[in-house]
DNA sequence: ATAATTAACTATAACGTTATAGCTAACAAA
DNA sequence: TTTGTTAGCTATAACGTTATAGTTAATTAT
C-alpha cells in the first residue's frame, strides 16, 4: 500500500519549504526555474495528487452536487440523474445521490446530511409525502444557509429558487385534443391524487381540452389512483377500478399520467379482450421502456428527462460559479412532445 | 443567509477556549457541568453542526462510498444502486455515483477522480470496453492506494478484492433445462459478445444443459449481439439476425441473456405472427419492468439486484470499519431464481 | 558608497476540527 | 509547611492546502 505523498513530504525530501513546493507545482514565477523543475519532476515521479478534502476545507467548496430524488428505480428519474451526472462531470462536479423514497422524514434527513456535508448545492424533486404535508421548512433552511437549490419536475411556488418544469398542463391538453380529433369522446383519465403537482396539472389540461370541445367532464371517467407504499397494492387498486369503469360505461380512449398506469391499463384491456387502439386508444406520460416494449407499444408524452437534468445542473452550476446572481431565480419550462406509437 | 456557526465563534462569544467548546459538546467530564450546559445550550440555539469536511480532513475518513457503474438508466443497475444507497445510508455513509457509460476511458477518469477525492471506498461493475481491453491498472492502483474496492456482477479474477456475483452459469443451465423439459429442443440463445463475463457464463450454462441432454449445439442457434454505442443499432442488428434465424430453421424456444434482447425478440415474433409461448417459448435474464409489462409477460431469471447491492455495500463497509481484515477477500455468490410468467 | 530594487525563497495564518499535553488554583494529605 | 492530587480549563499541534507577508542576498541605481 502506497500512501499518497503530501507537499510536506516533498518539501522534506528536497529540503525546501512547503510554500516553495506549493508554488512550484502551480508554476509560480516566484520560484527559480531550476528548483521549480526539480520539484515538478519529483512530484510527478511520486504521483503527487493534491488532497481534495484539504482543498475543500480551504476553499469552502467541495465541487460536489447533491441530488435528492423520490426514487431511483424509475425511468424518468434515472434519466434525469444520468443527465445531471453527465453535465456535472463535464463541468468538474461530482454527484452525490440521496433517495427519499417518497417519504417526508427521509427527505428531511437527506437534506440535513447533505447540507452539513460535502456538497455545494442541491438538485431535488420533492417527495409525494412532502407535497401532501406541505411542509417545506427543510428546503427553506438549506437555502437560508446559502446552499443553492434547484427544484425539478415536482416543484412548489412558495420556495424561492431556480426551477425546471415541464408544460404538463399544455401537454395533457394537447394529448387529449389528439384523442378528441380521432373522434374519441369518452376519454378516461388515469391520474394520481391531487397533491401531486404534476398529476394535478395534467388533470387540469385534460379538463380544459374537454371544455374547449364542449364535452361534459364525467367524474366516473376520472380514476385517481390511491397512493400506496408498495406499488403492488397501488396497481391492483388501479386495475380493479379500471375494470369496473370500462364495464359500466362507454370508454373509447385512456389518458394515463405515467406509463406504469398505462401499462397496467393495457393488461386490463387485454384481459377483457378489448383491442387497442381500435376500441380503446391510449396515450400516456413518461416515455420509458414499458411504452417501447409493450404491445401494442404506447404513444407517450416525453418529458425530456435529459433536458431537465441538464438544465437543472446548468442552473445550479451557474449559481455555484457566480455566473448568475444568488438572489435572482429562473423557472425553465421544458416542452413535452408527443411520440406516436401503436396505441393511438 | 445565516452562515453556520463554528467552534471558534462559539468560543469567542462565550469567552472560553475552542478546546472547552469542543469538549463540552462531546460532554467531556474535563469541563465543569455548568460551563458544559451553557455551551451546549448556546450551540443548540445557534444550530451548531460540525463541519464534516474539517472532520474528514482530521480523521482521514469521508464516510462516503463511490459507486462506478456502466449505466444508470438500466433496471438491474438502478436496483443495485438503490440498494447500495439504502444500506449505506443506514450505516452512516453517503453515496457518490459515477457512470462509465461502458467506456474504458471514462471509467479510468471516474476512478481517478474518486480516488483523489471524497470517498473511503469504491463499489463497481466493470465497463464492457474495459473487459474487452483487459486493462485493469486503474482498479489495481486504487487498491494499492489502500482504497478498498468491491466488484459486483461483472468481475475479473485477476483483481484481488471482495466480489459479489450471481451463479450465472448454473442459472442459465437450469433455465435451459426447464425449456428442454418442456420438450423444446431447438433453443435459440440471444447473448452478448464473449468478452462480457456474464454473457459468456450464461452461454456456457446453456451449452452445458444441451450437452447433459445429448442435444447437439447448433451455432446457427446462437446469436451474439454486436455491441454498438447507441443501442438502436444494436437492436436492429438483433432483430434482423433473429428474423433470419427463425425463418431458416426450426426454433421452439429462446433464451435471452437480458430482458432487452427478449423484449426485442417478442416484437420480432409478433411481427411474424408466431405465438408465444405456444410456438416459441421465452425465458430471459433480468427481472425488470419490460418482463412484467410486455405481453405475454416474460418468464425471467432474477439476479436479485437488491441483494447484490446490499451485500456489496456490506462487504465494503466491513472493510472500512475494520470489521474484516484488509487483505482477506471474499466472493459472495447470489443464487438467481426463475420467475415463471406467461412466455414459457 | 549608500539606498533601492529584485530574485528566490520561507514563515505564518487560516480553513474547522480533535487529541495531547500543559497550566492554575483549590484542596487534601503528610 | 510542603507536597500531592484533582478539577477545570487552555495552548498547541496536526490533518493538507494556499495566500500573504516576510526575509535574505545579490544586483542595480544614484
Amino acid at each position: 500500500m502506497i500512501r499518497r505523498i503530501t507537499l510536506k513530504e516533498i518539501a522534506n525530501e528536497l529540503n525546501v519549504s512547503i510554500s516553495t513546493v506549493s508554488k512550484s507545482l502551480k508554476d509560480s514565477h516566484e520560484i527559480g526555474l531550476e528548483t521549480r523543475e526539480k520539484i515538478k519532476a519529483f512530484a510527478k515521479a511520486h504521483n503527487y495528487r493534491p488532497n481534495n478534502i484539504a482543498l475543500s476545507l480551504k476553499n469552502r467548496k467541495t465541487k460536489t452536487i447533491g441530488v435528492i430524488i423520490p426514487e431511483i428505480v424509475h425511468h424518468f428519474f434515472s434519466i434525469v440523474i444520468n443527465s445531471i451526472e453527465k453535465f456535472s462531470t463535464e463541468n468538474g462536479y461530482n454527484v452525490i445521490i440521496a433517495v427519499s423514497n417518497e417519504s417526508f422524514e427521509k427527505e428531511v434527513l437527506n437534506m440535513e446530511t447533505l447540507a452539513n456535508g460535502h456538497i455545494d448545492g442541491i438538485i431535488m424533486s420533492i417527495a409525494k409525502e412532502t407535497l401532501k404535508k406541505q411542509d417545506f421548512h427543510h428546503i427553506k433552511e438549506t437555502i437560508d444557509l446559502g446552499i443553492p437549490v434547484v427544484l425539478f419536475d415536482r416543484v412548489i411556488s412558495e420556495i424561492k429558487c431556480d426551477k425546471v418544469i415541464v408544460n404538463d398542463k399544455q401537454a395533457a391538453k394537447e394529448a387529449t385534443q389528439v384523442l378528441i380529433d380521432d373522434k374519441r369522446e369518452n376519454i378516461l383519465l388515469l391520474t394520481s391524487e391531487d397533491y401531486v403537482s404534476v398529476g394535478n396539472l395534467r388533470t387540469e389540461g385534460y379538463l380544459e381540452a374537454l371544455k374547449d370541445n364542449d364535452i361534459e367532464p364525467n367524474s366516473n371517467l376520472i380514476i385517481k389512483v390511491k397512493d400506496k407504499k408498495g406499488s403492488q397494492l397501488e396497481m391492483s387498486y388501479l386495475e380493479d377500478e379500471l375494470e369496473k369503469a370500462i364495464k359500466s360505461q362507454k370508454v373509447d380512449a385512456i389518458l394515463g399520467v405515467n406509463e406504469i398506469y398505462a401499462g397496467s391499463a393495457l393488461k386490463v384491456l387485454k384481459k377483457n379482450n378489448i383491442s387497442v387502439p381500435k376500441e380503446i386508444s391510449i396515450i400516456s406520460f413518461t416515455d420509458g421502456v414499458i411504452s417501447r416494449y409493450s404491445s401494442p407499444s404506447l404513444s407517450t408524452i416525453s418529458q425530456h428527462g435529459e433536458i431537465m437534468g441538464e438544465r437543472s445542473a446548468e442552473l445550479l452550476i451557474n449559481k455555484l460559479t457566480g455566473k448568475t446572481s444568488s438572489n435572482e431565480f429562473k423557472t425553465e419550462i421544458i416542452n413535452c412532445s408527443l411520440i406516436k406509437r401503436e396505441s393511438s
